[in-house]
DNA sequence: TTTGCAATCCCCCTTTTGGGGGATGGTCAC
DNA sequence: GTGACCATCCCCCAAAAGGGGGATTGCAAA
């Protein structure tokens, strides 16, 4: 038997919690036929912190600890690309979800949810898939709409296109010659922009460009 | 009885391809005990420009039609904020990806994929929440991470803080202010950050703070 | 110890920006 | 036709930015 184990870990400061999680994940392991794994649980983030040395298949990482930040576990864990994790929390707020994906997350379990849902998540991580609960699926569509309604755009069709392109980095000039118009009307744009939008440099509406998902 | 009827629109050249969608959505309408409903079709991109007057409940686009892009089928019918918008295609690059969700579109189904898992996702979507392919989930996860490594990043702890201040808008003086060091060593942690990064300027300057999630 | 590099400061210069002005022709609504 | 925009072009000027140079201190690694 040289089957290689597969080794979990949870971290929840709740005990309830890692039972729920415990037996959930337990479940999913028996359906796939896998009897040689290792469940460890860590309750605080110092606890977790010296587990960081081990390697790990697979993580549930509970992101509000009481003495540290899941985030930073999430990342360290990340080290081992191998490895799929899984934020565990209630809902969160949008800066939140995405400091837990940028930091590594493959997936976001909200907490109280029915035990079949979470049931039915943790059996796709598992099998590789990424699962975002929906609220956390909307946040994350929502971050590739462009939030701006363009009733209250206040810009015009050829600003949005000045816009786009010193937005992307582009000089007076460069602009100019991409639509074929003088430098000055492109300055002239720029400064239409400027009173519209409430900016007064490049750097400012190269931030409002990627605001509006207009790279 | 008044119950409105639920409305919705198929999308796609491929005859297969409608019949299929459209028996997996009968059938859950069926499980959810939706009877009054009217199923339109629309074979090409130009049929379906004739009906978008008309509102939908659903939508299940197909993006690469013959005579038309998917996406301004998408971004038209959205002018219905209810509406619930299914993209369905192949797999596909990033890009068409982020322009999909970007027009509107609140699931991204794969088409060849297990009749089970299409219909629970046509049930998920038809219940609201979003639902997404692995692979695509899979792409809108990585878009969140930063992708350089801190290793081959070539900046400096405090080229970092000013590559920061200098993303939010900030000009060299009030960079100064802010960490306390005169306007020359700013520019002169800019100029290293120019080299080093390869840009000419602040607003591209600011595109890549935002990038590394320095906001 | 010497070398390298980060961090700090300064000077010079040219180009670009930011902000003000004025001007023309076009379109669209009232 | 008279405003109200929009897009286009131009000028001026001060401030900021971009790109060289040189210099010092301190620290850590070779």
């Amino acid at each position: 038997m040289t089957v290689p184990q597969t080794r979990i870990l949870i971290v929840d400061d709740l005990l309830s919690a890692r039972r729920l999680l415990g037996s959930a994940i337990k479940d999913v392991l028996a359906e796939r036929n896998i009897v040689n794994y290792a469940l460890s649980e860590a309750a605080s983030f110092k606890e977790a912190m010296v587990m960081l040395d081990q390697k790990f298949d697979f993580a549930f990482v509970d992101l509000h600890l009481p003495d540290g930040r899941g985030w930073d576990i999430i990342r360290s864990l990340k080290a081992n690309p191998e490895i799929i994790i899984a934020a565990v929390t209630v809902m969160d707020d949008r800066k939140s979800v995405e400091a837990t994906l940028a930091a590594g997350a493959d997936g976001y379990l909200i907490k109280d949810v029915e035990p079949d849902l979470l049931h039915y998540r943790i059996a796709r991580l598992m099998a590789g898939e990424p699962s975002l609960s929906p609220a956390i699926a909307r946040m994350m569509l929502a971050r590739f709409r462009p939030e701006q309604d363009h009733q209250t755009d206040p810009l015009t069709d050829r600003e949005r296109e000045v816009l786009c392109l010193v937005g992307r980095g582009l000089r007076a000039k460069e602009v100019a010659e991409q639509l074929k118009i003088s430098s000055h009307t492109v300055r002239d744009h720029l400064k239409s922009i400027y009173r519209k939008l409430d900016v007064t440099s490049r750097a400012e509406v190269a931030i409002e460009a990627q605001k509006r998902n207009l790279t």
